[in-house]
DNA sequence: CTGAAACGGAGTCAGCTTCTCCGGTTGATA
DNA sequence: TATCAACCGGAGAAGCTGACTCCGTTTCAG
């Protein structure tokens, strides 16, 4: 299934050696583009990657063939719109990396990549299993990965976090609780908090004491019906 | 689509009050029926329960007909079959609750019924998205909770684990360590443990320092793959 | 007003799984 | 070793789902 790279944004002010600014959309154009992109925003977190392009149009209340027109497939639309979704989270290792306590630092970046994942099915599905995205998607994991990594060698020097814990443990440790944030999003969206804390706990190098954890625990009957939901992908 | 619960076993000895015990089946069909459990069991084993029924009678080398014969749907065949596993699971449970150190008994209860989900995709699928199998397995299900339950009581009164755990936090725990065994399996089956003894160090109530780490980290490469790696349901 | 641009959505295709049907084969029984 | 009920096999019918196209119609720009 050939893939062509066909963003149809406006001509960025860059040295383009591309052919010339190809002249602006007529106004219906521009108007459905733009009702696409926010329907398919709306599916993708709802649903996940596994909405149709047909979905999509239907929400954006507009014909299939015009979806068609402007994407020959999934996989330009969702690297479209996830490449800046990326870049935001790459920015919150960076300023993780940027606090001076740099336990806090660890924390407050894990803690923040992985709250927007109980709203957006589609983020969840993009950093859990790879095969979605194109390259500019690909690119931002690509950028994850050393920061994690310096953000772990740092705590570790400071005496915060054990030091038998390699870079590789971290995004381990983010694939697990992804997992629990989608089986709970629905039925409690806030407990996988108390859990990051449960795994924090083990990271670091000794403690005197549990540390408080924030949220009740599932109850039985929330428990059940996480239990239940059926978690794809 | 209405199921029925066939399963053509030989007459138990109990009081049935069932009609007279249906007579043996005739030996091609026996052998058949053999051959089908076994094609069964590997296949749900490396592919889940997606396979088809039709491909579990190629790898029996029989023809559809005969297994649609014995089973209306795949869900009685996965019931028929994983019952027995489940009652496994449940004893390896009862096994940590007579275990005399309650910590012991708690980690090599988690540890054992882990394991057997690296090699068996099936098992997983059926302990992690609840909506597989019949009444054999959901009966294995219910047994289940009160023994986790009773598992971390213990622990805590024996002062092994943090006060403020409560008894839904143990599943939650498997469904992500499960989450990160199938995301591994196939690169590193056995990096569960170490996180798994992370998670256990979370769990207790104080710590003077890291209990050593079982097993190597995953190598950049091996995490790369993992992460690539499709992982459904 | 006119034609190029864009739209819409019914309809075609292709892939997949489920499940049936019945001519042919096999095993139990005498 | 003959007989027939039990059982087998697997082609293919039927149903679903999603991807994608095509062309008559509508809309916008100048």
């Amino acid at each position: 299934m050939l893939r062509i790279d066909l963003r149809l944004r406006y001509p960025r002010d860059m040295p383009s050696t591309e052919p010339p600014p190809t002249r602006p959309l007529r106004r219906d154009a521009e108007r459905n583009l733009q009702r696409i992109h926010a329907a398919a925003r709306e599916l993708f977190a709802e649903r996940g990657f596994a909405v149709t392009l047909d979905d999509i149009a239907a929400r954006a209340e507009v014909g299939v063939g015009t979806v068609y027109r402007r994407y020959p497939d999934k996989h330009a639309l969702i690297d479209l719109l996830f490449e800046e979704r990326m870049a935001q989270i790459v920015a919150l290792f960076d300023a993780g990396l940027a606090d001076p306590d740099p336990w806090r630092g660890l924390v407050s970046a894990l803690e923040e990549s992985l709250a927007p994942m109980v709203q957006d099915r589609g983020l969840w599905e993009l950093m859990m299993s790879g095969d979605h995205g194109g390259d500019g998607v690909e690119r931002g994991r690509v950028q994850l990965a050393p920061r994690m990594e310096q953000l772990v060698r740092r705590a570790q020097a400071a005496g915060a976090v054990r030091v038998d814990l390699e870079p590789s443990d971290l995004p381990l440790t983010l694939l697990a609780l992804g997992a629990l944030i989608n089986a709970t999003r629905d039925v409690a969206p806030d407990v996988w908090r108390r859990h990051l804390q449960l795994g924090l706990d083990g990271l670091r190098p000794d403690r005197r004491k549990p540390t408080p954890l924030p949220h009740e625990a599932l109850t039985i009957d929330e428990l059940g019906r996480a239990m239940r939901g059926s978690h794809h992908a």
